[in-house]
DNA sequence: AATGAATGAGCCTTCATTCAT
DNA sequence: AATGAATGAAGGCTCATTCAT
């Protein structure tokens, strides 16, 4: 039953179901067949479009990030303050659109197979990167440069391990608490400047 | 020609050669041949020992948790103010013992084991209430138990997310600033326990 | 945009592009979607005109030995002493024309192919009794039809022994060596026509 | 039901199975699972033992070259006047030993092979080139360097040419008429050095 | 106690072929 | 006439696990 133009309907259903199924493995040790199962299809046209396992989990991976950057983006565009948009960043990590349990657990096996894969570490260093610059342009206004750095490394630190132990921890606090906790890290540091 | 008292020897071994080998990968894709040559043994004796391929992974989890734990109770018995032993926990687990780069590989991959193995999550549930009740302990001295609660969060969350990316951020700080940024988010909540 | 009188053109590009992509691959293991490539047209198109692989294989082979038993024909037409007509016809047989690499390669795929697909068992086979029967009507005018009958086995298989030497073998002769070799065979062979 | 000690009976089985194998099947499409079937093992235990699929078939090219070479260095080392080394070359060559149908389908598609396969290639030099120096040793005390070169090669490629043909033309010559063609191709060249 | 022989299930990947458009 | 979407079977290879020795 092969239809035209189905390219991008193909593409977008196998990442929607290697996330999902990944998540709900919980590991990567999903088959290809379970993931094109999933999106409707055969293994044979996964590998049409994809060419191969690693390429499929690497569009995951950056649709992933995709979409948490362009979320990113889209709330910082509503906010100028260096105070407000570091707060914008923060409140979007934890974003319910960006912190399901099925993304954050893709993520997380994402973010550990960036060990072994190039490409995907490749990903993992540009998502840290922009993460890390975001921070640390708002931070700069507000800081000494200093400061600043320890204070954009303190919340990367603390925004990966509020996932990794929403996750995996089950006395883990919850997505309102994790905000609260993260945003007073923040103002902390902004009250005193120079401690 | 097979000895007599070599169990604890044999299993030693093996469970060192699991961490090497995993942390070497940096995934749990190792196999157990592999591990069995490594620690220079057969793969059938291996399994004489452990049973399957997860108590060996089980047992390096376990040794793991069990070298951090005993460094911790360690280093605790030598400090009683509340306020140097929370710095004790924050600098244990950053200690050079602890943060190898192969620990953290092999330590970072079990912690994601843990979403598929219910007795490696039983594992990390022991780990994790320990952290926080070791953290809640020393800071309900010191602060409202609401306040606490969140400081002994943020506290875990920020070294769990210096772990990771540690492992996995090309660009993350160097185990000094680690420390730092950790233990002035302590002392900042503990200067201003209104706040 | 279809055309119409596109068969022949379609077809002559897909043998062709059949026999360059064996030479190339050194063997049959070339897929229905590399050769219609090169012939530029998708795998769907070249089904619809040769209806399998097989047929694919079947009539470049074909194409091959009627190129070949052309040429001879051609250049035996100019001839017609017996001892010129033999030499004519190993002359031909390793004319650059039936000479190239690419083509001995694929022709050397076929020989084996023949082994498996009775269609292509039949078409060598008519190459083969086509060659004997060249040659014989030729020595049988010159040599006892013993004699005869030996020299054309002789013959024949130093061509097809040069072929695959050729193709195979880095220390074969070259063309001019192999020709001289085999044109002296057989005026070794008329001019003692007793031995 | 494991044994110690089975590697070379197991190495052994699996080579003759992939000589029957292919000689049957008259190509090198035969699987793994079944050559390993034949030879009374699991495919997995061929992969322990070879390594791949193309170790196997190298191993089987091997021992065809081996046990050829051994049979020709038998019988030459009852002989020692050049014509009759010459001779005995050719025999061996032709030898019912060497000459089973089986072999020469093997063979033939490792042959072939050598196309594909850089260490089928030097396997496959090594024989060429130890045939040309057998030959041209002898050669060379009775004829010219250029004469002797050339039915050296001529020789060789009746060689080939007759296991080509043994294996895939209906009306090729039986075993004894092409040692006596052979021979004859010799015994001329010898009795007219100066031609 | 120790080895490594042996199995067999399972996975990724390829590809000829079919077919809706 | 032409495309390329789609399938599904098949194969090579890996590996945890078992077991005779």
């Amino acid at each position: 039953m092969p239809k035209v133009g189905m390219e991008p309907i193909r593409r977008k259903a196998l990442i929607d179901a290697t996330i999902a199924e990944i998540g709900e493995a919980g590991s990567l040790d999903v088959t290809v067949t379970q993931i094109a199962k999933r999106a409707g299809m055969s293994s044979g046209l996964a590998h049409h479009y994809f060419g191969s396992k690693e390429q499929i989990f690497l569009a995951a991976m950056r649709h992933i990030l995709r979409s948490y950057g362009d979320h990113v983006r889209g709330e910082l565009a509503k906010v100028s303050q260096p105070k407000d948009r570091l707060e914008t960043i923060i409140a979007a990590s934890f974003h319910p659109l960006n912190f399901t349990d099925e993304a954050i657990s893709a993520w997380l096996n994402f973010y550990v197979y960036a060990r072994t894969t190039p490409d995907a570490k490749r990903l993992l260093e540009v998502y840290g990167r922009r993460l890390h610059s975001n921070l640390m342009s708002n931070l700069i206004q507000l800081l000494s440069r200093r400061r600043a750095e320890h204070v954009a490394q303190g919340l990367a630190a603390m925004i990966d391990g509020f996932y990794i132990r929403h996750a995996l921890q089950e006395n883990a606090p919850i997505r309102s608490e994790v905000i609260a906790i993260t945003q007073e890290y923040l103002r902390q540091n902004l009250a005193h400047p120079k401690q």
